[in-house]
DNA sequence: ACAATAGTGTCTCTCAGACAGTATCGT
DNA sequence: ACGATACTGTCTGAGAGACACTATTGT
């Protein structure tokens, strides 16, 4: 932690320190009718009572960051499994970012397969899914500074989507690939060529082909495939 | 900051809540004498005494993260002029990171160019330049997660450096297109081809020729160059 | 038959790196 | 003269996108 002993005193008197509430915010991403959506909570209470806000909560005495965020996840959204991926965004600490008192609150973003089965946790039924161009439209719908961590959480995921193959975490475990192609088109706001992005897809690796097919739909019938394994190559994740 | 009502009753109860002493730890690096560093600070109390430690504070009750942020960089480095780049890493928040009490720090990454100039701040005397390699060579010579931290940060500003021309802030006002193909291989810990690299900063006009030209190396005379405006594009920092 | 989607193959253009060649210094 | 560094120009191979073409379905 590094306690400047010039800055403060750093003896074992318990006021020797500001002291700080430090909560978790989570961007919960999915994909629902082809949408890019977030998970959104409505305040009950004041301040900015009847506003939309990225759920989350306190983090408890004696728990790690991750398992605060993994918890509140899991919370809201019902999710049996665990979330297929949860990363620390950063920290948001303005002074006034809460009018009650200083609250240091550690956003995550985490992307969720399509959750439209009945979600059973605790407070999921509190929990709706929110286009988020709709979420983002004005900037006083979201309590908070949520508008801002928003913001900088849609960034990331589109960033995170040009350097990893994170798109498949949108995905269930077996999926065609225009539905992958399609995950790329709404975080992007692209249309890509149906042709080429099967093509370097299949080259790089990255799907299993099923033996399987997807019928019913207008066309040929496409393959199913499945994510294949990767080797994570130093995440830099972990009890941070 | 989202306080879950059904989490934690968010009355105004002051001890309705966990309380957390909140820090910032910088990891500020370097380029001295062709290698890349980073600015220390030697523990002078338990716990961990002894080792070193990256440079931080506890952040103050009314002031944002990051002012406290440039504040702790400006009193360690005792620079004048702001840092040429500061950017926030993430939070770090283990239950037992210090053992003597619940602390949650905030993480920042920071380039300055070559500050091998006296530096007079107040605290400046007690920090020092030490070779990244080194710093991280033991696990055990850094104090408290700092380790990771510094890892983290490494991987951070290697990256940031692929996608972002921010490598000139490790150098002064002017420079030579050789001095810049040192940082980048400094960093990568690669050789690059001298013509090349020359040929493609050429072309991205991010560099600005001054007339100017450096004499008393070896070879012929370099050109000196400075780095070109650049309209920082959506930097998703600023008060979070 | 036809529209629609899946999947394959080909072409071209761009760009990064290999590398040769020229320019200009200090010694 | 010679070595060293700065800078310029050319070539080539890999990869991304444009696009034409085939395959297989539902209607």
């Amino acid at each position: 932690m590094s306690s400047r002993e010039s800055t403060r005193p750093a003896g074992y008197d318990p006021d020797a320190y500001p002291r700080f509430a430090v909560t978790v915010d989570i961007a919960v991403f999915t994909i629902e009718r082809q949408q890019l959506k977030v998970v959104l909570v409505e305040r009950g209470g004041e301040p900015f009572q009847g506003a939309w806000a990225l759920p989350g909560g306190f983090v408890q005495p004696r728990e790690d960051l991750d398992a605060a965020a993994a918890r509140e996840l899991a919370e809201e959204t019902g999710l049996d499994a665990p979330a297929p991926h949860l990363e620390q965004l950063g920290a948001y600490g303005h002074p006034d970012r809460d009018p009650r008192m200083r609250v240091v609150t550690i956003a995550y973003w985490a992307i969720v397969a399509d959750l439209d089965t009945p979600r059973g946790g605790s407070d999921a039924a509190a929990s709706f899914l929110v286009p988020v161009d709709t979420a983002l439209s004005r900037e006083e719908r979201l309590a908070f500074d949520h508008h801002r961590i928003l913001t900088d959480a849609l960034h990331t995921v589109r960033a995170s989507l040009r350097t990893t193959p994170l798109a498949t975490k949108f995905l269930r475990n077996r999926f065609t690939i225009s539905e992958l192609r399609n995950v790329y088109e709404q975080l992007w706001d692209v249309e890509l060529d149906p042709g080429n992005f099967h093509n370097r897809i299949i080259e790089w690796d990255l799907l299993e082909p099923t033996g399987e097919f997807r019928r019913g739909g207008r066309g040929r019938p496409a393959e199913l495939y499945r994510a294949a394994e990767t080797v994570d190559p130093a995440t830099r994740s972990g009890s941070r």
